[in-house]
DNA sequence: TATTTTTAATTGACTGCTCAATCAATAAAA
DNA sequence: TTTTATTGATTGAGCAGTCAATTAAAAATA
């Protein structure tokens, strides 16, 4: 079996199957045994490979931090004027690839081990506040000194509406948050305007 | 030691208890002798009382869900007009009683935990269904057919903002909260009025 | 009133299980 | 022969849940 050259491959099979198991399983709740079988390998691998349980979780973690911020420079690259650059991080949030149930999922879980686990808090916080920045930017032009404010509002909004995309009961889709988003910041657009 | 009676003091003691500990180590992170301890009983006690880890976290949730409809059938009663009880409902969601650290990272340890447990997920519908049925209620008259995506863009940015405030490292305030919503709200108005 | 009996509260000690982490052994590529 | 990939077996810790024993209040009885 031992081809060479697996630890790449691996350490990526390890950290999309966390992905998965952290979905159904929860943060904390997942073992390595369940992400392990997951990828198809055993748990000694898990540990071969990442050191400890914590290390995976964490590598985790900036897989999905590196993935968002990817897609979201790709969109941004795209886009034109101002309120066409606030659409593009929009439509970054609630990509398809982004926004698979799992995905969702495993953000959340982020987020709550950040209240208490400095580490998680640190890398939350910088792309929180990376997403806030651009936000900022991008509104300046659009409501001047508001838009300090409306940045937080649309960066709450955005994980107010991931979280309940993650609850199955409600069943929103990606189309409907982007429009409840969009009506939030026409709304104020027009507010600043008159 | 044994005063009689002792059944509804402790449970509620350990209630209380629960949410601390959540707050502290999570909900899965949590253990019995967290609860226990912070309490000021034996672990053994709280099995008494509760039956079960699961009974003791589910009774935490319910209490949680009580105490909130509670605060906001308070408010409620003494609002008047269509947007004066809208704002009595966010009041609600970010007074004092409700806001506290703990209590909040318990309401999202309850919301993760709903993902993938269908009788967490169960309560919490019900609770989300009747806020959205609540703020749909009094939005009618103000914005007409657009109440129902307003409201379900209020319960997100409601949860965000909880998130948000969660995160000490954001270190965001009730009021600050508060006053995005409202320029939310008073955005999609002043739209609907033209 | 004095006593015995019953009942509720409370805990320490114990059990069994799950899981992270370790390690020595094996297999194949280079 | 060396290096890398891989696993099965094992260890040790932590934790939910059980149980029998202890204490004291309350109720019943004498």
């Amino acid at each position: 079996m031992p081809k060479r050259g697996m630890q790449p491959i691996r350490r990526h099979e390890l950290v999309v199957a966390a992905v998965q198991a952290i979905h159904e399983r929860g943060l904390n709740g997942v073992t390595m045994g369940d992400i392990a079988k997951r990828a198809g390998v055993s748990p000694a691998l898990a540990h071969h490979y990442f050191g400890s349980k914590d290390e995976l979780l964490s590598a985790t973690m900036r897989h999905l931090l590196g993935e968002f911020a990817l897609a979201a420079r790709r969109r941004l690259a795209e886009a034109g004027d101002p309120r066409g650059r606030v659409d593009a991080i929009l439509e970054a949030c609630f990509a398809p690839e982004q926004f698979s149930p799992a995905v969702i999922s495993a953000w959340l879980a982020f987020y709550m081990q950040s209240i208490h686990d400095t580490a998680a808090a640190r890398l939350l916080a910088i792309y929180l506040k990376r997403l806030e920045a651009n936000l900022r930017h991008d509104l300046r032009p659009l409501v001047g000194d508001g838009a300090p404010a409306l940045a937080r509002g649309i960066a709450a909004m955005i994980d107010g509406l991931w979280l309940h995309a993650a609850l199955p009961t409600l069943h929103r889709s990606p189309g409907e948050a982007l429009g409840i988003l969009r009506d939030y910041v026409d709304g104020r657009l027009a507010v600043a305007r008159t």
